[in-house]
DNA sequence: CTGTTAGCGCTTTCAT
DNA sequence: ATGAAAGCGCTAACAG
């Protein structure tokens, strides 16, 4: 008695082999027990040599492969899955934290689950439920602007959450930051130093908790060299490097506009650098982020870096503690930023 | 009796409901039975409301979730799951398909799984035998430069499979590719009108098939243009940009180097670039694949272009098909590039 | 060393 | 409209 083919077989051809064979196909096959073929899958000792051979040969003949899913049912199991939440694999600074992830899940012998939220916290509490309902292991979020507390009291539960890139409120999670601030700080201090008092603020989401933070850093840094903060040089809220253009022509536009403009982050330095470019006029940019190619470019760009691999990297290290039952007081790891100078000077 | 906690619950704190709680949890808190519970959770009908209520009231009392794993057991169930296999997400070439991939599996509700092979063939068949372990219910492959008619035989009928970008030899599965002759002449043609008739070619894997296919698009403008084919121009084998940049400078160093450079895809244009900038001299440079930032560059630089999320859109949408069921002979789409002028004259 | 059996958490006939 | 019971594919006692 065979397993019942599950789909057609190929072309409607009805095969003597199972589509899908399972563990009683192969049992069956090599004349064993279940019990026997689980072992040997799995490289339990107790198994005769004979026994096994018959068994192999019984998998290699149907090409048997073992239902992971029924064997995560199991208490105890897990599902060998973690789980990436970010806004957009396409943009650099995710897909890098991405690649950190994966090397670290890797080693732990896990696979990675990506989830795109394109900004949507609706999205984001879709996914993490589907996640959550999948069992993953384990969950990395960069998490969306909303308050996340009755979010990660939902679902914290059933499985451990670290956080990238911006704390959520309230929530007693892990969480990998960048010194913000200080990375700020340093990119505005430069461009004082160069002699710059009226300098642009170009940035996305200031409700985001990194933009309030590089936001602050920028005000805060200005006030201690004795400059004023001016409204109308401050220009918030962008989402795309065209938009970051737009906006800093239009600064650029105006009477007593900014001699400099620093970037929130890479896509509003792209847009940055466009529009500098476009202007032609002699106006210094600095930025948030790395830029592949930067070092070629046409203009000078103050930079600050880090690795986004890193964060990646950390976060995932930390949440693989918390899945092997790490019960530590939550803890907040914080990058440190490099603020390099890249491109040519005119 | 409820069902004990499994793992210890925080702070090892004794809880009164399941730190898991499942669907007997939520039956017995509502007092009805557990196929009362499924038919409100999956919103079947014949349920009355009162009861509907219930079922909710405890669902939301014992922050439930469903076993999807538990679910997807059942025959005929699928995980709603799909899996893209790359070499490296980091690269903007693939977090570009990802990204294209991800829409469409969003579109289609299901999740991507995203495994890096880092061009290793011994981990492509590793991760793609974890995936059909946990049983996705589709894989997508950029393949490593290998043979992979037994892997495809094997797996190919656990989960339908599409190739991208690479089309994998003597396996009749859907593939989504570039124009790579294509796109390599016009870029070639550029350049022989541009006056150069000593046109490096600077490259990576020849025995992968883009790359294959590309120096062949190499040979063949040549010698239609009444070139001769120089070995000396040709560099190959280079896996970083840093590689590419010591090979395209080796080259530029030697007497009778080329007055051009063409690189094989964007790790090598970018290492091209860097080298060229350095020799100072007046080389020009295309490449295969965009760049981000191309446009600001203090170089001008012709590119071979396309969007890498066409790909994995195509290929997504070419995987759902399989996935419903059609069983259409293979099919290969090619996508169309486009050469583009990025940088500035100098 | 090997087999029997009892579930894992869910869906799904089949009764009621 | 609701429930009892079988079973998805696997692992893990427990016997032998």
């Amino acid at each position: 008695m065979w397993s019942e083919a599950r789909g057609a077989g190929w072309a409607g051809r009805e095969e003597r082999v199972a589509a899908r064979p399972t563990m009683h196909d192969v049992a069956r096959v090599a004349g064993v027990s279940v019990t026997t073929v689980s072992r040997c899958i799995n490289n339990d000792r107790y198994v005769r040599d004979s026994t096994r051979q018959k068994v192999d040969a019984a998998v290699a003949e149907l090409g048997f492969q073992r239902n992971d899913m029924a064997r995560a049912l199991r208490p105890g199991q897990a599902t060998a899955t973690i789980a990436l939440v970010i806004e957009d694999v396409a943009n650099p600074f995710y897909s890098g934290i991405a690649r950190g992830v994966d090397e670290v899940a890797q080693q732990n012998r896990h696979l990675l689950v990506v989830g795109n939220t394109e900004l949507s916290f609706d999205r984001e509490r879709e996914l993490l439920g589907e996640l959550v309902r999948r069992r993953v292991d384990g969950l990395l979020v960069v998490p969306t602007a909303h308050d996340h507390r009755s979010l990660h009291a939902d679902l914290g539960r059933w499985a451990p959450m670290v956080f990238i890139d911006r704390a959520p409120t309230g929530v007693p999670a892990d969480a990998v930051l960048l010194d913000n601030r200080g990375g700020t700080r340093q990119a505005i201090e430069h461009l004082i130093a160069a002699g710059h008092r009226r300098i642009a603020y170009i940035g996305g989401d200031p409700s985001v908790y990194t933009g309030a933070q590089r936001l602050a850093g920028y005000r805060q840094t200005l006030r201690k060299a004795g400059l004023t903060y001016h409204d109308e040089l401050v220009s918030l809220g962008h989402h795309t490097d065209a938009a970051a253009r737009e906006a800093v022509l239009a600064l650029l536009g105006r009477r007593g506009g900014p001699t400099a403009v620093f970037a929130d982050n890479n896509r509003m330095t792209i847009g940055a650098l466009h529009a500098v470019a476009e202007s032609g006029g002699k106006v210094d940019v600095a930025g948030f982020d790395d830029l592949e190619l930067a070092d070629l470019l046409s203009m000078q760009v103050a930079l600050v870096t880090y690795r986004p691999d890193d964060l990646g990297r950390t976060a995932a290290t930390l949440l693989f503690d918390r899945i092997r039952g790490d019960t530590r007081p939550p803890r907040r790891i914080v990058i440190k930023t490099e603020l390099v100078m890249r491109g040519r000077p005119r």
